[in-house]
Order: structure tokens, then sequence, then C-alpha cells
DNA sequence: TTAAATATGTACGTTAGCGCACATACTATA
DNA sequence: TATAGTATGTGCGCTAACGTACATATTTAA
């Protein structure tokens, strides 16, 4: 009884936070885990550098991290988002360890990192951390894919939208702590553009917000005016990672947990 | 002598025009070369819908084929190209089989296939050709984050350029077959948006075109003419497929060509 | 040789999003 | 509680690209 309250002033962190590592089998997780590490990912805080060697893979548990470009003019865009789904630092087991790229953490939290020569080990077995991690790899690209597509075709609107819902997904509350400068910068786009969406948003009753929170308080709402992009990407994730047949192939244990 | 002149009157076809074919050491080209089938890819077929379970993976050497995502109002977008650098179907090894976009042969030729079984089988080897594969996907996800980016920050004449470039690298002449329309439709823009961008590169000097063929007459003036992007994926291509330290890594022989 | 189909050229109004220049409001710290 | 720093709001002209509607070539088939 005690220690349950104790649990519930101070929750702990763990692994199992993270769906990849949750998705493990006991085996190899018991294996990987006296070598995860729980960091700290502080906001704004720079994972890998484009062409930096990458030293750990990184598993959010309550981050998120964004993938983006920064161009040589210094604009930058958004090419994937990461969070408890997945893992950063592919490049170290798909070969190359580094990538054009950079990884920024977006949403401040915690999240386990495990040495690139640890994960590497696991890898190499060619057993279920590899499948696991070429199918992340997948979805992820599925993602990308669907982020080149939305930006040629897309209002601002629907890729806020979908940008909202997609961070929404990731985190415990419907309260995203991001300024509307951030958001712009994530997206590519005008901070002024953000801000008159937002107030359309504020007012239509989808979104409240004041300065650095957004609150949704209409997901339906939110997920009439984003466009067939976040559904994709969902359901490509949701079939890839959980859907039991594709589950059974790298676990007879269970599935990776995507809400 | 004679051999040469048949030679030269009908090149045949070989597998080694495609560059990861190429750059497999012997032993594993030997084994699965008696599976390698070559096949026709005439204009406009499609190697796989969007959803639909791939049976192959194909290895173009003088096609050239597109991966894009067919929206709902049935406009589309490219994602990437893939020619004689490159294969289809990666996610028979990288999990689930299928994906949301589709493969349609963009500039028509020949390309080699292999059964998923075989490729699979040769996969699940853990050597050189899962190396090989794993990186040609890093670098395919290079390609698709610069697409992502460039449909975000660039003009449509520079991705025209970029396109023009890419397309020529993948073929041995300077002259591309394809008609404005299906430019239009890879790059998911307006039809008369390239008419008129083409007629100011031709005025330039740049290239010349009649009714469904494009010649490039000054590769160096497109190149001047593109963003960032043409140069970021090439050379990524470059140092993870040809480079000798990554090479060393899954082959002790010979790189991936990539000019 | 003619007709039909397809490819390219041109024009014109519309619009989403940009760049810039500020005004206003909130928050933390002195 | 003043002040500086940061976030948000608003307006305005500009431009690239869009949608639409045709005109004019060029190729293929009848």
């Amino acid at each position: 009884m005690v220690a349950e309250t104790v649990k519930l002033v101070k929750p702990s962190h763990s692994p199992q936070q993270n769906h990849l590592l949750a998705a493990l089998p006991a085996e190899i997780f018991d294996r990987i885990s006296p070598d995860l590490e729980l960091v700290a990912m502080p906001l704004g805080e720079v994972l890998y550098e484009s062409g930096g060697i990458l030293h750990h893979v990184y598993f959010p548990i309550t981050s998120i991290v964004s993938l983006h470009y920064v161009m040589e003019n210094g604009a930058s865009a958004e090419i994937a988002g990461v969070g408890n789904e997945g893992v950063l630092g592919i490049s170290i087991f798909m070969g190359g360890n580094t990538t054009p790229s950079q990884a920024t953490v977006q949403t401040a939290g915690y999240g386990y990192r495990l040495k690139a020569r640890v994960m590497m080990e696991e890898f190499n077995r060619a057993g279920p951390m590899m499948r696991l991690m070429l199918r992340y790899t997948q979805a992820l690209i599925t993602h990308m894919s669907q982020t080149a597509v939305c930006n040629r075709h897309h209002s601002v609107e629907q890729q806020l939208c979908r940008w909202l819902l997609s961070t929404l997904d990731r985190l415990p509350s419907n309260e995203l702590t991001m300024t509307q400068e951030l958001i712009a910068g994530m997206l590519g786009v005008r901070r002024e553009g953000i801000t008159e969406i937002a107030g359309n948003l504020q007012r239509a009753g989808l979104i409240s917000y004041r300065r650095g929170h957004i609150t949704v308080l209409d997901r339906t709402g939110l997920e009439k005016r984003t466009c067939e992009c976040y559904n994709v990407v969902k359901k490509e994730f949701h079939r890839l990672l959980r859907n039991p047949e594709a589950v059974k192939s790298f676990t007879a244990k269970q599935g990776v947990g995507f809400r």
C-alpha cells in the first residue's frame, strides 16, 4: 500500500514506456537492459548533428525528437518526429553511422539510450531485435514519404492539425508545451502563419492556447480538418508494429503499443 | 571479331548493369544468379500498387521507376526515383511486404527481378546481401527526406532541374523520353508550369526539347539552377555505396558504381 | 490524306503563403 | 514593480503557383 502510494507520487521511469523496448522478448530485453541508460532530454538538445557520428541509439519515453534538415540558408523542415513509439539513430544499424539530417529534442522529457556497440551486437544476432528495428524503419519510411507528399499538396492548416495530432499521440496529456515559433520551425513555415491558423482553431473551439502552451479540446475536430496523411501514417505504424500477424514474426509474446 | 560485332549491334543485358548486383561478392552473386529473371519494364507498368503484396524485388538496369503516393483526390507526388543504382521492393526485407506508396515505370527499359523468397533466403544469411540492402535503404531514406525538404522550400524550377539531373544520372545518353505532362505528374505540379519553365531552360540553352523528348545540352547550367538537394543526395549515395570504407564492410571486392 | 488523339503554348484572374514592419501582451528577473 | 525579454497579433504588399480556358502544334490511326 505504501509502495503503491510512492509509485503514484513519483512514478518511476521504465524502459517499457518505449513501445519498441516493450515489444522485445524478455530474453533479449534482459540481455540489453543493464546497458540501458536513462537520460534527460532537455528542449533543444541536439542528439546528433548533420554528418556527425552517432554513438548511441535513443529510445524516447516522455520526450519527442524532431528529425529535420537544416538548409544552407538556415531554413529547416521536419522530416519526421520520433517519440515513445520509436528509436533514434537508425543509421547505426542501417549503415553509414551518420545522416545529413539533424535530431533535436522538441518536447523535453526522458529516454533510454544504448551504446551503438551494444545495439550492433544485438542487431547482428539477426533475431527479434533486428526484425523489430527494420520494421520500425519501414514505418518511419512511410512517415517520411507522407511528409514529402503532404508538403507538396496540403495546406498549412492541414499540416498543423496533423502535427498536433501526432504529437498528442506521443504525450500522456492533451497539453503540448510548445511555442508557435517552434511549431513554425518544425513545419518550415512562417510563425505568423501559425499564429493566424492557431487563432482560427481556437475560435472554432478545437484548441485553446496561451503563451507556450496548447491544449487540444476537440481531437475529432482536428481529425476532420487534417489531411489523409495523418491516418495513412497511423495505420501503417499500427499494421507494422501492432498487428498480430506482424508481431508473430518477431516475437510470440506481444506487439508494440501504438495508441 | 565476329562475336564482338554482334555484341555491339545487340548489346546483351547483364545484371552487372545494376550497381547493387554488381557490388555483390562473386559467391553471393553466383548463388542468386540462376534466379535472376530479365524482365521488360514498359512505360506506365505498375510494379506494385498501394497496399499490394510484393512478390519480387526488382533491380532496374535501363529502366527508371518512380515511387509515388496517389492521394484520395487522385493527385500524386513522387517520393523517390529508382534506377540502376537501386532496388524496388525493400518492404520485402524490411518487413510488412507492402507499402502505401506505388511504384510505376517512368522510363521504359529492362531490369532483373528476384522472387521474394529467394531474396529473403539470402537476406537472412545476415551477410553482405543484407548489409548492402540496408545501406541502400539508408541512402533511399536520405533521398526521401530531401524530397520532403525540397517540396517545402524550393521552387518548381529548382525541382525540375534536380529531377532532370537525377534522371540523367541513371541513363546512358543525355536524352530523356518523357512528356511534360508526365514530369508534372511526378513532381506533383501543373503541366503548364513545366511548359513555362522548360521554355525558359530552352531559351537559356540548357536543354532542347520536342514532343516527348528532352535533351540536356548544358549539365553544369542545370546544376547551377538546382537546389542543394541534388548534391546532398548524390553525395550520400556515393558515401554509402561507393566509399572504400563503406564497401570494405560488405565486400572486399568492389563498391557500388554511382556516377 | 484526313481525322482524331495527344503534346505543347499562352493568357488571365485567383489565392495561399511569404517577407516585413510593427503593436501588443505575457512572464521572469532584477 | 519596473524592465527586459520573449510570444503573440495584425496589417499590407508581393509572388509563385494554381485553376481554367483555350490555341496551336505534332504524331498516329483511319
